[in-house]
DNA sequence: TTGTATGCGTTATCAT
DNA sequence: ATGATAACGCATACAA
């Protein structure tokens, strides 16, 4: 077993509650006691039991997060973003992610009681209604990217003003039939970026129609099956909006396969950046999503919450999305640069 | 205040043993006063308190889990695989990533204390000496992919034998000058895959040089200036194994750039088989490396120790990995199939 | 079948 | 400057 404070207490010939105060830099203490009770609880490897000390503080120090079914890069780039965040203030993760099941969610929400200060979920599926239910009242949570947030702190990304930018680009490049394909329908991030396709197709006064959204379902697979759809369309569109890069990538595959050139034959572009959205052939087109600094705002605010300091903090935040232009819509000459490419780089590790 | 077990017996009109039993479903118990308890037990919205919980039962009921500064899909499918195990069986998981740090992994470390139940491990840069001192002794440790393993239980993936198949398939396709970008020098995955790389070539004769052995970080920008050092080699690599998939991206990319074929001018191979390798132009042949298994496994493997069953457990095991053969190579017609494609699907589904 | 009492390892509130 | 002791919320041995 352990060494206790007990055991640090009988071997330094001293109270318990002085070590405690060592041990917490609290109150006076006469600096000789001070340093033979530090050595004596580094001679025993003394560490405080967090339970026994959260029991009494009242506090965890960690940082629970609420995942859906993620995949990929979005997952672990929100994920370091969290915890570097998290650790920095003193701060542990306790993760639960794959989240489909509605039942098993409540249940984890209440297995969390006693295990963390604050909550931050990611829930673009689900309403917010279960989790006030389920959730201690005085608990602090923070929502990403959630449909509806008018209960608890918010941050999103601007998914609607990225798909809006990125459609009224392919709109300036000269196309006037650009397909869409979807996100899953209950997911609240590719609703907002229907929502921007489908506003700048109107006020563009495009020759927009229904069947140019093609669902999809955010993986690989989805944009690989989408290809043969777009393909079958007459007139052909001249671009397609795929509404994340994985399934641009599936696109990619697709067109290839068929020989259909991008971006002679088709432009594409797609949302998100993931990392390797630029080492595509050809280069991806994509609206950068700062998903590491959404998790990094998250615990801010989360933070704060936890000091009590979000009296008068305004309770949602927006994070803007950026246009990342590479050769897959055809803006650019096809094959990209080492230049372009190593300031690229030189941005990216600068994060 | 949420409610404790205090406030469920005074409304129950019961002792708190009494409450105490009926939640743990322990003891004997009249049926009428068990759904009395119960009853306002969820009126209260009662759930037991963590840590209190943990303090009195010495048990957490969360596996900990720490990571090193692991990007993209490897650190995605590795916590989902250790998540949905650990849920399975009733655990949390707390994890902490991103451990560049000595000094600061050690603090962690010892700040787990009474936080987890057991600690999984990655670690193919650190030893394990620093583990030894800063764990207390009884914490069940398992080893992921690391150096030297013998104080603990450990799992890995072949990487070695990944490795050697691999370059052993480019010598069978008639390959003789074969160069190989390597991962860290201070990564043990990296070591082990340079390993079967050299015995490889050892012995089948090659015409091996130093030379051939190009350093990388895993990251695709590696990758990418890897390539300006094979191309300027005489005679020209006929093949290059990339210690990873990012890498070679990296190499795709670049190549790409400067108008060189693959394979038809030079034959390519990865190392991990990411979800992505097949999307990618070519189609990347790679050693499927089963990242989501090695998380399952090592919770399985906790959760034996954690009965105390690992009394005759073989304490090392390693993972297979397997070929997956696809254009980049040349051994396969430049462009895949459609059915290809849904055949492999169809295996990762069932996953 | 149920209640009482003790202790888990800390921190905090009093004394001294 | 230090010590005794009462919580914190729960599980459990023992008594009833």
């Amino acid at each position: 077993m352990s060494a206790t404070i007990r055991d640090v207490a009988r071997d330094a010939s001293v109270s318990v509650a002085t070590v405690s105060r060592v041990l917490n830099g609290k109150g006076p203490v006469r600096e000789t006691t001070r340093r033979r009770i530090l050595r004596v609880a580094q001679r025993l490897r003394y560490v405080p039991h967090g339970a026994a000390r959260s029991l009494i503080t009242r506090k965890t120090s960690t940082l629970g997060v609420l995942l859906p079914d993620l995949y990929g890069e979005f997952f672990s780039e929100l994920i370091r973003g969290i915890d570097v965040a998290a650790r920095r203030a003193g701060y542990h993760v306790l993760v639960s992610g794959s989240h489909s099941d509605r039942k098993e969610t409540e249940e984890l929400l209440r297995a969390i009681r006693g295990r963390v200060d604050g909550l931050i979920v990611l829930s673009p599926t689900f309403g917010v209604h279960q989790l006030r239910s389920n959730l201690p009242e005085e608990l602090p949570v923070v929502l990403l990217n959630s449909a509806d947030d008018d209960a608890f702190e918010s941050i999103r990304v601007d998914n609607y003003g990225g798909a809006l930018a990125m459609t009224r680009h392919l709109i300036a490049l000269g196309h006037r039939r650009i397909a869409f394909v979807r996100g899953p329908s209950d997911n609240h991030d590719a609703e907002e970026r229907l929502r921007g396709y489908r506003e700048a197709s109107r006020s563009a006064a495009l020759g927009w129609s229904a069947a140019l959204e093609i669902p999809g379902t955010f993986r690989e697979e989805a944009g690989y099956r989408a290809s043969a759809r777009i393909l079958r369309m007459r007139p052909r569109p001249t671009a397609v909006f795929v509404a994340n890069d994985a399934m641009a990538i599936g696109l990619l595959c697709a067109f290839r396969e068929r020989r259909i050139r991008v971006p002679e034959d088709v432009a594409l572009a797609g949302f998100d950046d993931i990392p390797i959205a630029r080492f595509l052939t050809p280069p991806l087109s994509s609206v950068r999503v700062p998903i590491a600094e959404l998790g990094t705002r998250a615990v801010r605010r989360m933070l704060r919450a936890l000091r009590k300091e979000n009296g008068h903090v305004s309770r949602h935040e927006t994070l803007p999305t950026t246009l990342v232009i590479r050769a897959s819509c055809g803006a650019t000459p096809r094959d990209g640069r080492a230049e372009a490419f190593l300031a690229e780089e030189g941005r990216r590790n600068a994060l």
